[in-house]
DNA sequence: TTCCATGTTTAGCCTTAACTAATAATATTG
DNA sequence: CAATATTATTAGTTAAGGCTAAACATGGAA
């Protein structure tokens, strides 16, 4: 038993596929072998071979040249590895003074090592947090999380204010420009234009000085926000 | 590049293999290959096989059937995951409400996964704690730790005053069982008797039920103390 | 409908790190 | 000092999890 880890007997390596395959398969409703070999920067046969593996064990579903599924025991075995994660990201920023461009690396490693009881721990210091540092919904003991409710920037009409609610944790560089421009969760804004064929879109910050920044339209695609009077919770 | 464990470079195997190694170097005065095995509970063919490798990259010093000496590096290393291993400690004792008999577990695993930076934000966060949950030393971020000056239990004269000062981490059920006998660190006692060949020591507790308690020779053995009026710092 | 691009899988190889069985070196003891 | 017991090493296997190169599906365009 080389490289496992711990109590659970999955290793590293199983358990980040089966965080990636939940990601991928929420975001795009499959997980192509290409798209898993991307996210995790190995090779389409390195795919092949794990997928294989991990669907003897039965954690997941695939039906050969058409992509793959979790199954029932697969999916939850992601939303600890992904509850672990969170956890880890608000622990480290909250108690330790990282910063949201920081922490998901680090994260990602401890998520394989940490055990569930220094989760909890963690969780309780915390106050049981609902939300990671970057937005996304904290998956519960029991293994559901909220699907979170926002709208891009980029669909958000001119005119309308709006609250930043979720980015992205992958791409450090990109949180350090966002918080640069003053992008940081809870901010509110307004609309002021919006450029046609997906050119950029022009916001105002409702704060004090009432900056104006401009924001690509990739960039704002990727941006989670909640317009102010759809508000819920 | 299989079980690596990030920046370092160095897999958990090596780094758990070095730390065994200067712990057995240190108690010891050497490493033998069979001690390796006992320690990390592996066959000793699999010990030759790393030996050869670790030797190969520079972090021991093999003598074939005569045992094993870590190099500079190698110490260095060890070190580091030794650092890592009692900051870790002493964090989850101190901020995570972890009792010392199930620290070590948790730390085992994270103490490879850790960056460097978070463990020197723990440290921080503790004010640069010296010693660990258990009284071990924790090395400085150079690489120097303190050997600890103390004296087992078993060799304080009868009618000497002793605190208890250092204990072995590894094994759970007997931290269990110190503290339910009173035994924490720190704690004062005077040795009441002393059995003959290698039998039990009777003490009893300086504080106020001034309760005696019976322990035995090689429990007492691995029980380091400070004899009051030796003491130094 | 055949052909081609794209994406997937198979085949075959490598490294790490474990194992068992067999062999070799060292230590101990009669 | 030889015989034996202990300890270490070599030989050969296994499993995970990567890789490249080659073969195989699938779906869109000619």
């Amino acid at each position: 038993m080389s490289a496992l880890s711990r109590q659970r007997g999955l290793s590293r390596s199983t358990e980040d596929y089966l965080k990636t395959i939940y990601e991928l398969e929420t975001r795009d409703g499959a997980a192509q072998t290409s798209a898993i070999a991307d996210a995790l920067a190995v090779a389409p046969p390195s795919v092949s071979g794990m997928v294989k593996r991990l669907s003897d064990s039965g954690l997941l579903a695939h039906v050969p040249y058409r992509g793959v599924q979790l199954t029932q025991v697969g999916r939850r075995t992601a939303m600890r590895v992904l509850r672990r994660h969170r956890i880890l990201e608000k622990y480290l920023t909250a108690k330790l003074g990282y910063d949201w461009d920081s922490v998901h690396e680090e994260a990602e490693r401890l998520e394989h090592a940490v055990s569930d009881e220094l989760i909890e721990r963690m969780a309780m210091a915390l106050g049981n947090p609902e939300f990671d540092p970057h937005g996304a919904p904290i998956p519960t003991k029991d293994g559901t999380v909220a699907v979170p409710e926002v709208t891009s920037l980029s669909e958000v009409p001119v005119g309308e204010t709006a609250e930043l609610r979720l980015v992205s944790d992958k791409d450090s560089e990109l949180l350090r420009y966002l918080r640069s421009l003053g992008l940081r969760l809870g901010v509110v804004f307004e609309v002021v234009s919006r450029q046609p064929f997906r050119g950029p879109i022009t916001i105002r910050f409702a704060a004090p000085p009432q900056d104006e920044e401009v924001v690509g339209y990739e960039l704002a695609q990727s941006l989670g926000c909640v317009i102010r009077g759809d508000e819920v919770g």
